[in-house]
DNA sequence: TTTGTTTACTTAACACTGTTAACTACATTT
DNA sequence: AAATGTAGTTAACAGTGTTAAGTAAACAAA
């Protein structure tokens, strides 16, 4: 009786081609600025049958929330073959500018987004795909800390420390908050010379 | 005949009033949250009287956006005392983080708000309010340069670099992406320990 | 003082939004 | 073949930003 499970199948593939339009959508014109009605169009069905597959437009964000995160550990792994570990934090940083710049609009999503908040609140420990990425930073810099390529400090504040300096920097570089305020010349590069005035600063703090 | 001066004087009121009401609503709820009719209702209008004194919602948007950026400054006269070069940057450090944690809305309105952009596209030269802030930033690392209290480089960069460390913590710390990721104990401090660890960390690449 | 005109404001409407209730038509089970 | 379940639909509600048309009061001119 294979009945149910072709249903089940089929169900499954619906979810997938209404997630597949909405990321597209979303990625195109901004999470605020796609409706229901707009999806509907992409995949030629009725808006209503969005919300037979999903509660609401929330949980549509919330899907492709993780999808992201997904994303983002894929811009990872490359990154285990490196042996020593702070050039593996510099590429890991590296990394995360490429994949912001790279995917912008699902960036904004991932870390801006606000309708996201409480549903990460509900999921609370279940939600480890951020877990996972900051996890990996933790263990990098704890390696950086024993190979004496970091002061010894405090882990936690040390990674929240590193990531908020990146994600200030895509952000600033995002919203062009100093067109008048920034040199034309810099905006260009002002996110790898920040990176790299960073990277650098990290490096002569624990050459003495 | 000081009657057109009353009338002016009664539409730059009208104007206020809107603004008053409008500024409230977007900090109890949000930008996106408040609708015209909302504000309308609080000021015991109707909704289309708006539209006679700001030509759409965004330019509503705008001149709180520039509101905000005098009260910053307003946040910032008081570090002129302060003759120490470094510990006047330090200082200006914590007045905006101050800033941003007393007035959260208005700062996402600020550096957040995506609709903001056009905006500063279009006033270009003439948006001070933001360059007046970053000035003071910059004025601020030249003369630590200078007094040997920080190392000689780009000053553009370098404050670009110390702006974004200081939002990037307060972006992560409003948005708390990191439920699960961060111990609970440290929620609450993040953003001083951060901020004391990106600051120690400025003083330790200058003394060798 | 009685006209005419400008101005401040309102009502009604348009085209959109997220979301729900009621309905249809088909697939599955009995 | 009849009964049941269900995937998908249409119609509607209450809300949004915004505009066009209308009203009533304040002013200027006669």
């Amino acid at each position: 009786m294979g009945i149910n499970e072709r249903k089940e199948r089929e169900r499954a593939e619906m979810r997938e081609l209404i997630l597949k339009a909405a990321l597209e959508l979303f990625i195109e014109k901004g999470f605020e600025n796609v409706s229901i009605r707009n999806i509907a169009d992409r995949i030629e069905y009725s808006p209503t049958t969005i919300y037979l597959y999903f509660k609401d437009k929330q949980e549509l964000l919330h899907q492709i929330h993780d999808h992201g995160f997904s994303m983002l550990s894929g811009y990872f792994v490359a990154l285990a073959a490196e042996p020593n570990p702070f050039e593996r934090l510099r590429l890991m940083g590296l990394s995360y500018i490429k994949f912001a710049t790279e995917n912008q609009e699902l960036y904004e999503l991932m870390f801006v987004q606000q309708n996201a908040d409480e549903y990460l609140a509900q999921m609370g420990e279940d939600w480890d795909q951020g877990g996972d990425a900051f996890g990996i930073l933790k263990h990098n810099v704890e390696e950086c800390m024993r190979a004496g390529q970091l002061p010894l400090n405090n882990v936690e504040v040390y990674s929240f420390y590193i990531w908020s300096s990146l994600h200030g920097m895509i952000m600033l570089n995002f919203r062009q908050r100093c067109i008048s305020v920034l040199s034309e010349e810099f905006k260009k590069t002002m996110l790898i010379a920040g990176f790299e005035l960073f990277f650098n600063n990290l490096r002569l703090i624990t050459k003495p």
